[in-house]
DNA sequence: GCTCTGACTATTC
DNA sequence: CGAATAGCCAGAG
C-alpha cells in the first residue's frame, strides 16, 4: 500500500500545515487537506500515520472532533497535556474535542 | 495507466 | 443517535 514517502508533494504539504498548528490547538482532516488546495482528507490521515512520529497526529482530527481511530487514548493524553479543549462525549473514545474553541484555522 | 487501500466525510436507513 | 453506503484523493505495485 501507499508507503507515503516524504517525495510526494501532497504528503509534504499535509506535514507543513500540521506543524503550523499551535499547541492546543486542532483542525481537522478536511481543513487540513483545504488548506493546500486538495480535499484529500483520507490522504491526510495516511500522512499521519506514515509519518506521525514526525509531527503532531494529536492536533488533527476528525469532522465533528473525534480523535484518529485507534489513537484516541494517546491522543487525549497529548491534549491534556497541551490544554486542549477536549469535552466528555458517548463515543468510542469516551470524549472528543471542543471544535468550537479548539479549532483553529490558519491566518 | 489501471487497481487496491486507507488515522476521512457526508448522507441515508 | 448508531450503523451502513457511497464518494473522495493520493500513492504504490
Amino acid at each position: 500500500m501507499a508507503v507515503f514517502e516524504r517525495g510526494g508533494d501532497y504528503t509534504d504539504a499535509v506535514l507543513q500545515v500540521v506543524d503550523t498548528i499551535p499547541a492546543g490547538r486542532v483542525m481537522t482532516y478536511g481543513d487540513v487537506a483545504w488548506t493546500f488546495g486538495r480535499a484529500g482528507a483520507r490522504a491526510v490521515g495516511m500522512v499521519m500515520r506514515y509519518h506521525g512520529s514526525t509531527v503532531a497526529w494529536w492536533r488533527v482530527v476528525r469532522a465533528g472532533g473525534h480523535p484518529p481511530t485507534g489513537h484516541e487514548a494517546a491522543a487525549r493524553a497529548h491534549y491534556e497535556a497541551e490544554g486542549t479543549p477536549l469535552v466528555p462525549a458517548d463515543t468510542p473514545a469516551g470524549y472528543r474535542i471542543d471544535l468550537k474553541r479548539a479549532l483553529w484555522s490558519p491566518s
